[in-house]
DNA sequence: GGTATACAACTTGTATACACTGTTGGCCGT
DNA sequence: ACGGCCAACAGTGTATACAAGTTGTATACC
C-alpha cells in the first residue's frame, strides 16, 4: 500500500508501449531493438524484455527468435480476423451483461447514465471533439460491458482484443458520419440492455461491428491485394 | 536449420513446466519459487522468469506481484466458466473445420482416417490402455480442428484453452463408461464434418462439451460451497 | 563481372550481481 | 500470557556483463 509506483517498470514500459502502438505513434512494422527501447524508456533491459514478450502474446508486437521485434503489422486478412471473433465473443458478452444488468439495479444506474450521455452525443454538432468525446465514451461503455461479464475467460479474451480495436481506429482516419451511426448504434444496445432484451441487445452488438468493420475496409481499402499490409 | 537446439532455455523451460502442470504432477497451489526452479531446471534466472510470466499469461500460474507465483487453484467456477467458454469457441471452429473439410479433399480423408480410428477405439474393450489410447486420438482431432480453422485469434485461443482441459482430467480420474459415451459423440462430431452439416457438427461439439462438463463435475464434486478450491 | 567467403557490427539469449520489498520468527514490553 | 515491534531472511525486481547467433558488407577468387 506504500509502495511509491504500485507499478514495476516492466510495467511502465508495456504499457507505455501498448498507448503507443495503439495510438498508432509507432506504426506497424517499426523495429523495437530491445537496446533502442533502453535509451527510450530508461529502463534496463530486462523489463524491456519482458514488456516485450507481453506485447508479443497480445499479438501488438512479431518477435523473430534471434532477430528481433517489430510492431504487428495489419493485413486485411487480419482486420477481418479480429471482427469475426468479436462478433463471436462480444454479442456473448453483451448476454451477460444484459443479465447482470436485470439482476442489479446499481448496474442499471450505470448504463442508463451512459444512455443518457449517448443521446447527448447525439445532439452535439459534428465536430473533432465530439468524435473524440464519443470514442471516450464509447470505451466506458465497452469496459463496463466487459466488467459485468462474469466469465473470466470471456473477459480477458474481449480485454485483449481491445487495443487491436483502438490501434485500426486510430491507423484509419475518423468519419464523422460513421460516428453519427455509431452513437445511434450505441443507443439501440443501452436500450435492449436496459430493457432486458439479451436477444436484441446481442444483435445490436452484431450489427454495430458489421457497420464498423465495413466502415473500416472503406476507409482501409488501397492496396491490390488481399494479404497486402496496410502499413508498415 | 543448423541449430543444436532451435528452442531457447525459456522455451524448454516453459514447455516442461506446462506439461508437469498438465499432467497434475505440479499440483494446483504449488509454490514455484525461481530459486527452486533454477535448481530443478539447470536454467538461469533469466530463462525461469520468462516461462513463469508465459505461464501466467496462459492462465496456468498465478502470479503475486512481489511474492512469487504458484500453480494456479482450480474451482468450481473456474471450470464452469472454461466450458462455457469452450462452448462458445467451439462450435464456431467446428463450423469453419467443417466447411474447410468440405472444400479440401485432403483434409476430408484426414478426417476420415480419424473416425476409422474412432471406430475402431469403440470396439476395443475397456482397460486403460484404451482409455489412454482414445484420449490420445480425442487429442489429434481437437488438433486437427483447431489447425483446420482460419482465423487466427480463434484458433490461438482455443489453443491456449487446451492445458487447461488436458489438467482437470489428469486431476479427475478418468471413467471409463465415460470414454465409451465420449467415443460416440466424436463418431457424430466425425460424421456430421463429413457430411458437410455445419450446425449438426457445432450441435454435436456442444453436446460432447456439455457431457464432458457433467462427468468433470459428477467425479469433482465434493466441496461445501462454490468457490471450494478442489485441490491445492 | 558474378559469386562465394570471411569478417564486422549488431541483435538477442543467458548468467549473475545488486537493490529492494515482504515475510517470518523471536524478543521485548505490557 | 498476549500483543506489537524489530531484525534477519528469503524472494522477487532490476541492472549489467558475457555468450552466441544473424545479417550485411567488403573482399578475394573464379
Amino acid at each position: 500500500m506504500s509502495a511509491p509506483g504500485e507499478a514495476s517498470k516492466a510495467d511502465l514500459v508495456h504499457r507505455q508501449l501498448k498507448e503507443e502502438i495503439e495510438l498508432g505513434e509507432l506504426a506497424p512494422g517499426t523495429p523495437l531493438s530491445e537496446l533502442w527501447l533502453v535509451e527510450r524508456t530508461g529502463a534496463s533491459r530486462t523489463p524491456v524484455r519482458e514488456a516485450l514478450r507481453r506485447l508479443a502474446a497480445e499479438g501488438l508486437v512479431d518477435l523473430a527468435p534471434r532477430q528481433g521485434a517489430r510492431v504487428s503489422r495489419v493485413s486485411l486478412r487480419s482486420v477481418r480476423d479480429l471482427f469475426d471473433f468479436r462478433s463471436l465473443l462480444e454479442p456473448a458478452a453483451m448476454r451477460e451483461a444484459t443479465e447482470a444488468a436485470a439482476a442489479d439495479p446499481e448496474l442499471r444506474r450505470v448504463f442508463a447514465a451512459m444512455r443518457t450521455e449517448f443521446a447527448r452525443t447525439a445532439r452535439r454538432v459534428p465536430s473533432q471533439a465530439r468524435s473524440r468525446a464519443f470514442y471516450e465514451l464509447a470505451d466506458r461503455f465497452d469496459w463496463a460491458i466487459i466488467g459485468a461479464t462474469g466469465n473470466e475467460h470471456l473477459r480477458r479474451t474481449i480485454a485483449e482484443l481491445r487495443p487491436h480495436t483502438a490501434r485500426l481506429r486510430n491507423l484509419s482516419h475518423v468519419d464523422p458520419r460513421r460516428v453519427e451511426v455509431s452513437v445511434t448504434e450505441h443507443l439501440r444496445m443501452c436500450d435492449a440492455l436496459l430493457a432486458g432484451d439479451a436477444d436484441e441487445a446481442a444483435a445490436a452488438v452484431a450489427d454495430h461491428l458489421a457497420q464498423s468493420l465495413a466502415t473500416i475496409f472503406r476507409n482501409l481499402a488501397v492496396g491490390p491485394g488481399d494479404g497486402v499490409d496496410l502499413l508498415g
